[in-house]
DNA sequence: TATATTTTAAAACGACTGTTTAAACTGGGT
DNA sequence: ACCCAGTTTAAACAGTCGTTTTAAAATATA
């Protein structure tokens, strides 16, 4: 259906996409929308409910997906390989293009904003409400590489998080220098295929001897 | 001395780490700075320029000596493994804390905010101003890795700059959190020591088949 | 058809933004 | 003493922001 609550959804995201949360006004998304100011206040209560909304819609389609691959992981008889971990998150986000219009692209730079945009607030909001997605994960990682110290785990993975979320909030201005620079057209699948050997090896980095003590 | 325009710089530039450059009014800045609302406007000419002075006065101070740094380990005579490139970043972003107080943590999350906060105005003005120590630089990491292409290059020294930069901007919350958990006490220092094998990992990350071709 | 409920519409609210204005003040040179 | 450039001050400017209000219109319920 298309009903001014989705209007205000399609529009909304799109624009939180390209100019982040603080730098898109609820008149450019209800203009965009092409419905009436106060919609997203009668709609959603507040801009920052609109916020979860928006990014709530892409999570409750991707989690459930994710989860399940990342449990038939964990579950394998073999050891899996970090670069496998990492490439189990590619179907699942490009499954996203089927959910919507460049979905895949679009939620990757929702993400980006949302831990640089809005200090913390949406970190606080996806750790508690989707904290299967994390907690697997986690696991799968683990069992790809055991000697990993907790502590070890935990810096990696949020330096993973930077290179994802760093990389996807500006994917469109680095596809166009590689265009340029390159000639290489590449879609956000290429991306992700870029920087999956990245983040791996990054994860998967010799532990140095300082914290063998 | 401790003129309008310092007092107004000092300020700014906490301010400016601490919640972002939209985040961050004019009113906070010379409220906090204790001076009047239009000495900004008057010393600086705008809110734009400000930025620029406060980014610039960190990168005229860091840039000749990393500079140096790296051209000699370019024009050493033996190949630098990654690791010590990166290597080469610690003490240089570290003698900032001589400079000023914090400086290092400071500086890293002011690079940050400007990657993220203002859509690449700033990325601009980095490179067209400071475009030594890039390409210093990329030189540095060829050197280290010859069979890297140019635009494989060009993806993972923006992988890298993500890391940092995500890692940084928010570093002072992964330090509480890695002080909670782990009752580990990580400064500004520590966190570039466990962010370096990472990155250098990830820079060194083997070549994938398909882009032989 | 009549009533109740949901949705839209236009306008205004108070608060905040960066910037500008014009007057007051400051310290040094003649 | 006077003058004058450099600096500081308080006030106002024009604009945007998220949110609320009030009334009209559309829709559903009976």
């Amino acid at each position: 259906m298309n009903s001014t609550k989705d209007k205000i959804l399609n529009a909304a995201e799109q624009l939180f996409a390209d100019n982040g949360f603080n730098g898109t006004s609820l008149r450019e998304i209800t203009s965009q929308a092409d419905v009436n100011l106060a919609a997203v206040n009668y709609h959603f209560g507040s801009k920052k409910e609109l916020i979860k909304a928006v990014i709530s819609r892409y999570m409750d389609e991707l989690s459930p997906i994710l989860e399940e691959t990342l449990i038939d992981l964990v579950n394998s008889d073999q050891q899996p390989d970090l670069n496998e971990v990492f490439t189990v998150f590619l179907e699942p986000l490009l499954s996203l293009n089927d959910f919507r219009e460049n979905g895949t692209s679009i939620f990757l730079q929702l993400l980006g904003r949302g831990y640089t945009d809005s200090q913390g607030f949406l970190r606080w909001f996806m750790t508690t409400r989707y904290p299967g997605v994390i907690e697997r994960f986690v696991s799968a990682v683990h069992k790809a590489y055991p000697e990993l110290t907790a502590e070890q785990m935990f810096w990696r993975l949020h330096f993973t998080m930077g290179t994802i979320v760093f990389t996807m909030s500006s994917s469109e201005a680095l596809m166009d220098i590689a265009q340029n620079d390159f000639n290489k057209n590449l879609d956000i699948a290429g991306v992700i295929k870029q920087v999956i050997p990245y983040i791996a090896a990054g994860v998967g980095a010799p532990l140095s001897i300082k914290d063998h003590k």
